[in-house]
DNA sequence: GACCTGCTGCGGCATG
């Protein structure tokens, strides 16, 4: 028999003219089947309403003949999502949904948009439907009597789940689900976990969550982590949507691959063929991976294409709001031919006129390439189309290996964080505020999380202690005494201490920029500091697109005026390094291994076979089962060059590592230049690379970590980690909105808790995970090992090579940016390199790298 | 306080 709510769907889908996905109607299923878990499906999927139309068809079946003057149902259902912009776009598709079948709803959103007024308003009468962040969801949880709002929970949801995990927000949604998982009736079921498939299924429990996640290396994890270790495993399922999407990727191949950049990372000189494509599509989208990158890329389309002026936009993170949302809605609108980005676009709104996305340089990851040119073609059936733009010769690899790994199906898998303290210490100190919590009850919540299932009871004891007294070490000083006990109920009594907490509430931490503002007014976006202190009043620079005068500065903010000079400085910003994904570096070596046996079947390897060519003659080219050392001599000294191509991270920690190596046999200070296929070890003195190599501990993992800390600065890494754990623990406080407490400051006291707590209290719990994190993150220890492990099992083939190889080059270029200071400009300093090795076969560097001024002193390793 | 190519994301008071 039809059921009531599946007849309203039914009705409403005919009216819609939509049809419906066998995904659709599985997790419909699953949903009424009263089961939790994963819904694998891609943005522009409809997955929105694959979780929403379930869930209002168990609703109308549970109240058929009053569904549709029913009002103030409490609330229904959580909807949590990375971005605010999400929440707005989803509660307009419900709300017109619920409209459109009668349901008198209120759909509602939460976030740090919403107005104290609004906010009142919604908790005096509670939305069915709630739309929020994860961080407003802990501020809800730091509310009086914040038990209240869940009475009614029927299901919560986790968009874009694949985006909070392996992150900090994603442990801080981990416990908030906890907690409504303890709220909801019958949560006892939590603590008996049943067998999987048992058939025995544990009836009853009222709570459904369900997470929405793009694919990921690992799906079922992110099931697990979501749910939970005390999740009963019969009520678990994973639907996966399956949709078959067409995608049509190139790689753009230049005209002359012996002529074409042999380093650099801007792609410019690939403009034409960028612009013929545009020109040949609706709409485009053009990813950079820097900010500065999206910049120099728009300024030279205007230069060269003005005929663009005005049907052209840029979009990047340090962008004014408001000027970012008028993008979003041209695109919308489809006034706009072409959008310059970076991965500000990744994410978000449906983009239905862009037909064409055009990635330059190595998006490093096979997912973050799927994403972007998901953002292409979003029409039913239509073709996903991406092209990829080498910024130098052999980055060209890079697209044959995306090619091949995307048709093998192999994605990068996101690590789920565990056992970060700082964020459990925030959400202890959250249920302070609020009601107060239970050490015992608490504990018990906390450890059925993924992330906290390993917390021992003394590490929560130690935690507890240091909200309540500020541990060991901090004992003496009030403000770290925030929590106190009263009958065994953790409590904070402080209106300040509460007050300055909700401030704070939150995982992500950034750098104080400095805004840049009109002298009329009106905001444009943020640089920073040390951008800033480059300029001289009367200078131009080129930003948001436009070229600007520079006036002064004034509390943090630069203003400027317009400026009809067509040439500045562009800003650059201190973002993130992301390494070559492991994933994609595999898939690299393979493709490697290939060109070694002379396989050709790729137009990638078949441009780039004269570069190729001359790698052999000059040096070698590895199969996979061998590790190729190039050696040579130069006026600068004794080059080593080393090829795992595994990433710039790994390259980073294993050159310091095999630095400190030779070291050890030789005395010998070296240099350090990287990039993410290999790296190379400058230095003075003549190395007997061979008996270095004879060595059988020289690659070992024996004494890894005792190593690393000894060749790397760990203690330094570990301070920068700490800041960032310092704050979100609570251990300072970065001021109130508007008057932010001064980033010296800051650092000061960060790195003064730093010291204070490894000298007095070496195994601080906070102070543990800053070195973890320094290993993990910064390091990639995990890679490192398993690289090295790798190398073990491979022949090494020690070359001797009279100049640079293909391979080499790039490297020594990204080097010379960090040499000694000279008057030599960039584009000077390379074509003598070119000319001193010889290397007739050197294609000019990137035109950017001319204006690049030389600065800094070469790196050392240690 | 280092970065030299270097991303993204959120949140926020005081008061009788």
């Amino acid at each position: 028999m039809i059921t009531k709510g599946r007849q309203v769907i039914q009705h409403w889908y005919k009216q819609k003219n939509w049809q419906q996905f066998a995904f659709q109607q599985e997790m419909e299923a699953a949903y009424l089947g009263g089961y939790s878990g994963l819904l694998n499906a891609p943005t522009g999927s409809g997955k929105t309403f694959a979780l929403f139309l379930p869930f209002l068809v168990d609703f109308i079946n549970k109240h058929p003949d009053t569904y549709t003057t029913q009002k103030n149902n409490g609330l229904l259902m959580l909807w949590i999502t990375p971005l605010r912009a999400l929440t707005n776009d989803i509660r307009k598709a419900m709300q017109e949904a619920c409209d459109e079948m009668g349901l008198p709803w209120h759909i509602a959103t939460r976030t740090g948009d919403t107005s104290a007024a609004e906010k009142a308003a919604l908790k005096r009468k509670l939305p069915e439907v709630l739309l929020t962040t994860p961080e407003s969801l802990h501020l809800m949880l730091a509310q009086k009597e914040y038990p209240k709002l869940f009475n009614n929970l029927q299901v919560v949801v986790i968009d874009e789940w694949h985006e909070l995990l392996g992150t900090k927000r994603g442990v801080q949604v981990e416990l908030g689900l906890s907690k409504l998982k303890a709220l909801s009736p019958k949560s006892e079921v939590f603590n008996q976990v049943p067998e999987k498939d048992s058939g025995l299924m544990t009836q009853n429990l009222r709570l459904k969550i369900w997470g929405i996640s793009a694919t990921i290396g690992n799906l079922e994890q992110a099931a697990e982590v979501l749910l939970g270790n005390n999740f009963p495993a019969d009520q678990i399922r994973m639907v996966r949507a399956n949709l078959e999407k067409k995608l049509d990727i190139q790689s753009i191949i230049p005209g002359n691959v012996e002529n074409y950049s042999w380093a650099g990372h801007i792609g410019l000189k690939l403009l034409p063929q960028v612009m013929e494509i545009v020109a040949k599509s609706k709409t485009t989208l053009i990813f950079t991976n820097t900010r500065s990158q999206s910049e120099i890329w728009y300024h030279a389309i205007l230069d060269n294409y003005p005929e663009y002026a005005g049907i052209m936009a840029m979009h990047h993170g340090s962008l004014d709001n408001e000027l970012r949302n008028w993008v979003e809605q041209a695109l919308h609108a489809e006034a706009l031919k072409l959008v310059v980005c970076t991965s500000s676009l990744d994410l978000g709104v449906d983009f239905r006129p862009v037909d064409c996305v055009i990635q330059v340089g190595s998006p490093k990851g096979v997912a973050r390439f799927m994403q972007r040119a998901g953002r292409s073609g979003h029409h039913p059936g239509a073709v996903s189309r991406a092209y990829f733009v080498p910024t130098h010769s052999l980055e060209l690899l890079e697209g044959a290996a995306l090619k091949a790994a995307i048709k093998r199906g192999i994605f990068e898998s996101r690590d789920p964080m565990l056992l970060t303290m700082d964020v459990l210490i925030q959400y202890m100190v959250t249920l302070a505020v609020s009601d107060g919590f239970r050490a015992d009850e608490l504990f018990n919540e906390v450890k059925g999380t993924y992330a906290f299932a390993d917390l021992t009871r003394n590490e929560f004891g130690q935690l507890l202690e240091f909200i309540t007294t500020g541990g060991k070490t901090l004992a003496q000083y009030d403000e770290f005494l925030k929590v106190e006990i009263e009958n065994g109920l953790y409590k904070v009594n402080s209106r300040r201490v509460a007050m300055r907490h909700r401030l704070s509430i939150g995982t992500i931490t950034s750098e104080l920029s400095i805004r840049v503002k009109w002298l009329s007014g009106g905001s444009l976006g943020t640089i920073e500091e040390s951008f800033v202190s480059k300029l001289k009043p009367g200078n131009t620079f080129w930003f948001a697109g436009r070229s600007l005068e520079f006036i002064r500065v004034k509390e943090m903010t630069a203003f400027v005026k317009k400026s009809n000079s067509t040439k500045g400085l562009i800003p650059s910003w201190n973002g993130g390094r992301m390494p070559l994904s492991s994933q994609l570096a595999a898939v690299f070596r393979d493709k490697l291994d290939e060109v070694a046996h002379g396989i050709e079947k790729d137009v990638e390897v078949l441009a780039l076979k004269p570069l190729f060519k001359l790698q052999q003659e000059l040096s070698h080219l590895p199969q996979s089962h061998e590790f190729l050392i190039e050696s040579f001599k130069s006026r600068e000294g004794h080059h080593l060059l080393f090829y795992p191509f595994e990433g710039r991270l790994v390259h980073e920690g294993m050159a310091s590592l095999l630095a400190f190596r030779i070291s050890k046999i030789r005395n010998a200070s070296f240099s350090i230049a990287m990039n993410d296929y290999g790296f190379e070890l400058l230095t003075d003195e003549d190395v007997p690379i061979e008996d270095v190599l004879e060595d059988a501990g020289f690659f070992s993992i024996d004494n890894l970590i005792d190593d690393i800390q000894h060749s790397l600065n760990a203690n330094e890494m570990a301070r920068r980690r700490f800041r960032d754990i310092a704050h979100i623990g609570g251990l300072v406080f970065t001021g109130y909105p508007g008057q932010q407490v001064k980033n010296k400051h800051l650092q000061a006291s960060t790195s003064l808790l730093f010291e204070v707590f490894t000298e007095y209290e070496p195994d601080n719990l906070l102070v543990r995970q800053a070195y973890n994190e320094a290993l993990a993150f910064q390091l990639e220890e995990f890679r490192l090992r398993a690289a090295l492990q790798r190398i073990a099992t491979q022949t090494i083939i020690l070359k001797t090579i009279e100049r640079p190889t293909p391979f080499a080059f790039p490297i020594m270029v990204d080097s010379l940016g960090r040499e000694k200071l000279t008057t030599e400009t960039m584009e000077e300093r390379i074509a003598k390199m070119a000319r001193r090795y010889g290397a007739e076969g050197v294609g000019e560097v990137d035109e950017t790298r001319k204006n690049r001024k030389p600065g800094i002193t070469r790196k050392k390793g240690f």
